[in-house]
DNA sequence: GCCAACGTTGGC
DNA sequence: GCCAACGTTGGC
């Protein structure tokens, strides 16, 4: 199966890379996404074995902050049949689970975050879903180009 | 904190 | 099925 890439959004403030690299094998699941093309995409199109780009939003600094690889394709979210998770949502069961995620490990802390801003000046990314306008959802897919454009940039200002 | 964009809900 | 109201996201 072809490696597919991935963006995947997270507020620092409520789950952040740092953490990520201080989870036992610096792995964790993507739990409590509840939108259902993002869903769709968890539950059907990321597989095991696909890059994903980690990225930072609503905070002082929206960046892309490293990268991390999925290491357990889509299964049922688990949390949404928890009373107690705030995650919770009664009309998902064991039997007929609404709610998906994947299971990602940190790859790369990037040296120097791949700014919001300065992806926008990138010719190669104009149509980049993360750019367009009223963008918003919080799992998304990215091109090879883009994917490599990213880590490019990363690189070149660590 | 503001506000635009988007998704969901629910009355009709 | 329409659409207004509401809630959420997320950059600024």
């Amino acid at each position: 199966m072809a490696v597919s890439y991935w963006l995947m959004k997270t507020e620092p403030g409520t789950y952040s890379i740092d953490d990520l690299a201080a989870d036992p094998d610096q792995t964790t699941c993507w739990e409590g996404v509840r939108n259902y093309q993002a869903r769709n995409l968890l539950r059907d199109e990321i597989h095991e074995g696909d890059r994903v780009l980690f990225y930072h939003s609503a905070c002082a600094q929206p960046a892309v902050v490293g990268t991390a690889k999925v290491v357990r394709g889509g299964y049922p979210d688990h949390h949404a049949w928890d009373k107690r998770s705030k995650y919770f949502d009664a009309k998902s069961t064991p039997e007929n689970p609404r709610w998906f995620m994947v299971d990602i490990r940190l790859e790369k802390v990037f040296d120097a975050p791949v700014k919001l801003a300065d992806l926008r000046g990138q010719a190669a990314l104009k149509d980049m879903e993360l750019l367009r306008k009223g963008s918003r959802l919080s799992v998304q897919p990215v091109r090879k180009k883009e994917f490599d454009v990213i880590l490019k940039l990363a690189k070149n200002q660590a």
